[in-house]
DNA sequence: CCCGATCCTGACGCCTTCTTGAGGACTTGA
DNA sequence: TCAAGTCCTCAAGAAGGCGTCAGGATCGGG
């Protein structure tokens, strides 16, 4: 059985360009377009795409808008193609999430090269996990829902942030350092108060005994760590 | 324990171009500095870095091979860098295993920007397990977790990093300025009255008679030894 | 503009960990 | 046998990390 061919979501309001991408797509990946950020942002939730090509240039949101909101939700490599060849428009998008950056004009092999590595590095990683249980707690990334025995958990922003932050190394010893960047971003090292505090309020939600901590444990000195 | 920088291999034969890549990176990263392919390859194996900053045009291989002899063992990010900017060049270095492609001139901010991205990619890969066992005592290093008997032992932060230098020169003798500088930073050379604390400690926790110890063995006058 | 949710900050007590010291055992060589 | 150096053990006080609580600042939606 031949493995199906990637999907890849086209993102550009330029219908001319489109057309182009299409074309250069067509024999080895089956393809789905967006013309706005809204429905680009939909049509990522629906086909859940194995990368996405997307023009910075979108008549409703910011495209660095778009590589965010994606980026909270899916791992799925984003190439950013754009007629702004400014050296702090990639810097930009790189640091927002996006994989690569390809400037107007460019040739359709290396659009082709670049895409390849960018799904070489995707087939790299493991499938990324949606759903984790432990105990009576189910996480589930894709809906950004926490239950506790069936009942939905209320988590703040940065309470969420920093349980997603241990779940995806369950098991692991998760450093202050490493915490305090995910979910406060750098800058905030050293603030150990801050984790504290949360992990106090994230054991109020989820433990049975927060005193007694069955999942939330606290490795003295170094992090905190999810035990499975 | 803060995470150190990560080290940049950087590979180009013209010394102006190797001390501007050099002055970009040295506020982030550490450089090592090849000048040739056979260096860079040499160099690749010895220091194992977790990047490659790589110019095409060296004077003995060609740079397309440099990266596939690294590729054959390593899978640390390479980004080439390089005058020649035809597409034929871009595509034929990123199939064959180059995760970026810049054409020069590129500005230093940019090459940070994809520098970043690449480790970025490397830290999502699964990190290679590295477990030691000896008797009945098992150490996971990616976990921090340590067993005896299948029974977790919990150990303080010193106790920890003590464990943890002997295990990496596991047989050989570690004398006893090298366990003070790991553990206890600069500074801390000469209180060896602390290493007979602590190894007094970890014996008794994971020797059976720690009178009698069967692995953490002492070495007179200089240091200690983990027998494996 | 107001209100509620969220975040930051500080104070306090508890507990673990670290440091330091003293005493005794062992080894080695004179 | 003695002396000197090195090592082990035990314990107590100091230091620092951690959990908790609550007040006030800040942010965002209505």
């Amino acid at each position: 059985m031949s493995e199906p061919q990637p999907l890849i979501l086209v993102v550009d309001d330029e219908l001319p360009i489109r057309r182009f991408l299409r074309a250069t797509l067509q024999d080895d990946y089956r393809t789905v377009e967006a013309g706005t950020g809204a429905e680009a942002l939909s049509l990522a939730r629906q086909y859940n795409p194995d990368a996405v090509l997307l023009d910075l240039g979108l008549p409703d949101l910011d495209g660095l808008e778009v590589v965010s909101k994606l980026r909270t939700w899916t791992a799925a490599p984003i190439v950013v193609v754009s007629a702004r060849g400014r050296e702090a428009d990639k810097i930009a998008a790189l640091d927002g999430g996006a994989d690569d950056y390809l400037t107007k004009p460019f040739g359709a092999g290396e659009l082709l090269a670049r895409l390849r590595v960018a799904l070489r590095h995707a087939a790299r990683l493991p499938d990324a996990q949606e759903v984790f249980e432990f105990g009576d707690i189910r996480i589930d990334l894709l809906f950004r829902n926490v239950t506790r025995a069936g009942e939905p958990v209320h988590l703040t922003p940065h309470e969420y942030k920093l349980l997603v932050t241990l779940v995806q190394h369950a098991g692991k010893v998760v450093t202050h350092n490493l915490l305090l960047k995910q979910v406060w971003g750098p800058g905030a090292s050293g603030q150990t108060h801050y984790l504290r505090v949360y992990m106090a309020q994230l054991r109020a939600k989820l433990e049975v005994d927060s005193a007694r901590p069955r999942f939330l444990i606290t490795e003295p000195g170094v992090g905190y760590r999810l035990r499975t």
